[in-house]
DNA sequence: GTTTGCTTACTGGCGAGAAAGTAAGCTGGT
DNA sequence: ACCAGCTTACTTTCTCGCCAGTAAGCAAAC
């Protein structure tokens, strides 16, 4: 069995271009059914053949749905023309960017969002892939936040992991209000207010929520 | 037909009892499956009846599905002795003390977190009361926004709206990321510092992301 | 206070329709 | 001639919803 270079099994260049078809018409499908309802005959018609078709090329359904996963990512890649992410300050600007890009493709970010949230179901295949990620961006970002931090000579950074967590979570949740609400807010701007202030909250944490009562 | 005080047309306190041990095993079922995944069968295994019986009570699984996000809304206010939600600066510690509470409660959480998301597929049942839920709960938190301005003395500003979705999608967010690693850190905590930053982030706005390039 | 009549709360079984996966065969390119 | 890339056909397994039947409870009549 031949292999090209990047290990994969496939050669033709039809084949390697009917794969992507498939990919793309998976996103598409599981972000608008779900990775358990929407179906391999589904995303089979999208590129016109059937559903067998789909499982000579990926196998199993469970298959496909992990190789979307990283295709995502891939596809993430590529189309910021960067090949490295930005550490330090630049990470913020780079996740508000991310964000301003999402607003151009809803289906994905459907996508992410369904099958995140599915993720946490009972033995969902996509779990350890959300584990890994969500482990991998916080740190990122905790990395980001400490350069930031001693780039503006502030010693202390305790809510700092916290403050991590809180920005990938403002992200995922204004996604979903997003998609329900498309005309009520722009998803770029809202990160670029939630992101900003929480990064502030971290430099310069301000008066407690107790202190606004009844005065 | 006899109906009680609330117009509802079964009378029998054994009844209403076993509706709610449906309602409760529901919850759990399609928080650990999801709604689509999540079957009729499993529900009725967990109250000891089969699946006939909860189609007797509930009609068909989308009624069962709508019972279980209206009862999540009344279980919650029941919880919180108080009847009205407050308003004003009180509605953000409200909110961390929901947090708090829901730290206790990881099963409602995930059945949230994961019928949320499903919202959005095509056709979802749930589609219309998460629609609302978040119109309702954005007007409520933008209403707190502008007695907490006056009574700081702050000219209102405009990104009250865009906040106000931002308090609700980090604590979405967070949600989600505490389900995957509960260990990480406590949803209450990190509730509190996300809302709190956001709150000043509208009172006292810093400087922007921008600024933080290349000194 | 018991019988009679109706309702409630189920059970068990069935049918229709998906859906994933398998096996075997056809076909066109190299 | 061979093999990748399909299709068609089939099997298995689910799940929802329906239906008929039953046991038990309530309620009014006698």
């Amino acid at each position: 069995m031949a292999k090209d270079a990047d290990g994969n099994t496939t050669v033709r260049p039809a084949t390697r271009e009917k794969r992507e078809q498939i990919l793309k018409a998976a996103v598409e499908i599981f972000g608008n059914k779900g990775s358990t309802n929407g179906t391999l005959a589904d995303v089979a018609e999208q590129v016109g053949i059937t559903h067998a078709g789909v499982l000579h090329h990926f196998g199993s359904k469970q298959k496909l749905l992990l190789e979307v996963l990283a295709y995502r990512d891939q596809a993430d890649v590529a189309e910021l023309a960067e090949k490295h992410i930005p550490g330090g300050p630049e990470l913020f600007l780079h996740l508000v960017r991310t964000a301003i890009a999402n607003e151009r493709r809803p289906g994905i970010v459907q996508a992410y969002t369904v099958l995140s949230s599915e993720s946490v179901t009972d033995n969902h295949p996509g779990r350890d892939y959300f584990e890994d990620r969500y482990t991998t961006l916080r740190r990122e970002v905790t990395d980001a936040f400490h350069l930031l931090c001693a780039q503006e000579g502030v010693t202390e950074p305790d809510t700092v992991a916290t403050a991590a967590a809180s920005i990938l979570a403002v992200m995922d949740g204004l996604q979903l209000q997003w998609l329900l609400h498309r005309d009520v807010f722009g998803l770029g701007e809202a990160s670029e207010f939630a992101i900003r202030s929480i990064v502030n909250g971290v430099l310069h944490p301000g008066p407690t929520l107790e202190s606004y009562r009844h005065d």
